[in-house]
RNA sequence: GUGGCUGUAGCUCAGGCGGUUAGAGCGCUAGGUUGUGGCCCUAGAGGUCGGGGGUUCGAGUCCCCUCAGCCACCCCA
């Protein structure tokens, strides 16, 4: 074996798909449920489109992207983020001018960053988001939280922690932000390495650092709440309202600080505790500025992304319940070449008679067929031999009970129908 | 990008201070019943000991490099 799949990234077998449906399938009714449709976007993106939403100076953009110039000389990324290609589709799809606001969700997103994989960290992984553009009202902001854990109920999860904060509107934020550089750079020498680069990059950073000799700075450091501009302080305040009418239990948190450029506003986490040091399953807030960025009308929008393999993980560590395997509902057992060839045409009329099944491709004994269709797990077996060929009934062996009967051939297909129906209820 | 730990069969792992043909359990295949699954019994297949280089009479074992996995930092879902 000498190819293996690429650093960071998973491949999925029918072991696991199952569980990864479920998942997927979810996501589908619960965004539904809230008004929202599906949209799927290009995994390829320009890569102008990230640099200028994203930010010039994150991370992702800076040491993160997956870009590559193709044999047009074109810029391409792969997507590190599944907001700005929303955004982006909200334009050029002209969902401006439709009935507002545009409530788009999507699902099973590959999303690329170059980093170096650890616990619920990959290089290539999955979201479900939504997004909802056209409206600064925080009941969208406060139905969007809602969104996120009602789908989240619904996988059978608890043990979530929702925190919440205001980051304000570009105005307020910057004279935030050029406060919290001059409070701190009066002790900046004795700050840590990390919080030195943060002060010139992202001054907002710095306010969750977790290391000691940061700490008593942190405590003296004015908060982004006191300088919220009139018409934030307000939106964060009714959000709050609103969640607490959703009964949605949240902390504020005055260092929950997303790192893309495009947020304002509204940010917001769910964590849960067996994530590890990557805690966050679900973050997400609002992007006022978005679509104006892109070249649209002034826009208001929310959102938010969460990764489906950090989701799988909790819903392991919770034992939620998952499906199992999908059962077959006939294996057809055959003796001798008259029967197997009999078979492939049983199989068809089956299958037509939306009977799931299978057959021996292997030439094997009954005893080997039969170890085969109980690992499948088959509902029934269907034993064909000369014996079954010569009366034209077939034996049918439930493999629950291991009782067993003849049933015509001609009719089995109805017969597997009602009682295969019946047993799933 | 930085640091720590770990790589032996498909999976989980044994292999004293370097010493002959590298083992177990599970899984897989076949048989025990020439037409009947699960439990049980028997047998078999499957390994360049992650890869490369070095030390040595001799390396799964020691050293270096590299790749991969896990974990943490940075940062993010």
């Amino acid at each position: 074996m000498n190819i293996r799949r690429p650093r960071g990234t998973e491949d999925m077998t029918p072991q696991n798909s199952t569980g990864w449906q479920h998942l997927v399938d979810t996501a589908r009714r619960v965004a539904g449920r809230f008004g929202y449709g599906e949209i799927r976007t290009p995994v390829l993106e320009h890569r102008e489109l990230f640099v200028r939403t994203v930010g010039e100076s994150t991370d992702i953009v800076e040491k993160e992207m997956y870009s590559f110039q193709d044999r047009g000389g074109r810029d391409l990324t792969l997507r590190p983020d599944a907001t700005a290609p929303a955004a982006r589709l909200y334009l050029q799809e002209n969902l401006f001018a439709e009935a507002q606001p545009v409530k788009l969700y999507y699902v099973n997103w590959p999303i690329f960053r170059y980093e170096r994989p650890q616990a619920g960290r990959l290089r290539q992984h999955h979201q479900f988001g939504v997004e909802c553009f056209g409206s600064p009202d925080p009941a969208v902001d406060a139905e969007i939280i809602s969104l996120a854990l009602h789908y989240l109920h619904e996988l059978g999860l608890s043990d979530l922690q929702v925190s919440i904060n205001s980051i304000g509107c570009p105005d307020c934020r910057e004279d935030y932000r050029q406060t919290l550089v001059g409070h701190f750079r009066e002790c900046e020498g004795e700050m840590c390495e990390d919080c030195r680069r943060r002060l010139r990059k992202n001054p907002l950073r710095i306010l969750d650092c977790k290391r000691d000799e940061c700490q008593k700075y942190l405590q003296e450091a004015p908060l982004m709440s006191s300088f919220l501009c009139d018409d934030c302080a307000a939106h964060f305040f009714q959000l709050q309202q609103y969640l607490q009418v959703l009964d949605v239990g949240y902390q504020c948190d005055s260092t929950l600080v997303r790192g893309l450029d495009y947020y304002t506003r509204t940010v917001f986490e769910i964590t849960h505790p067996a994530l590890g040091a990557k805690d966050v399953v679900c973050g997400g807030g609002r992007y006022d500025g978005l679509v104006e960025i892109l070249g649209g009308e002034p826009t208001p929008g929310v959102g938010f992304g969460m990764g489906l393999e950090r989701l799988l993980i909790i819903v392991e560590s919770e034992d939620a319940e998952l499906p199992g395997a999908d059962q077959l509902d006939a294996f057809v057992v055959t003796i001798g070449d008259a029967a197997h060839r009999e078979a492939v045409s049983l199989l068809k009329s089956l299958r037509e008679g939306k009977i799931s099944c299978d057959m021996d491709y292997l030439d094997r004994s009954v005893r080997a067929q039969m170890r085969y269709a109980d690992k499948y797990p088959a509902r029934f077996v269907l034993m064909l031999g000369d014996d079954e060929l010569q009366s034209g009934q077939i034996t049918v062996r439930n493999m629950q009970t291991g009782q067993q009967c003849m049933v015509d051939i001609d009719s089995v297909a109805e017969y597997l129908a009602e009682k295969t129906s019946s047993a799933c209820g």
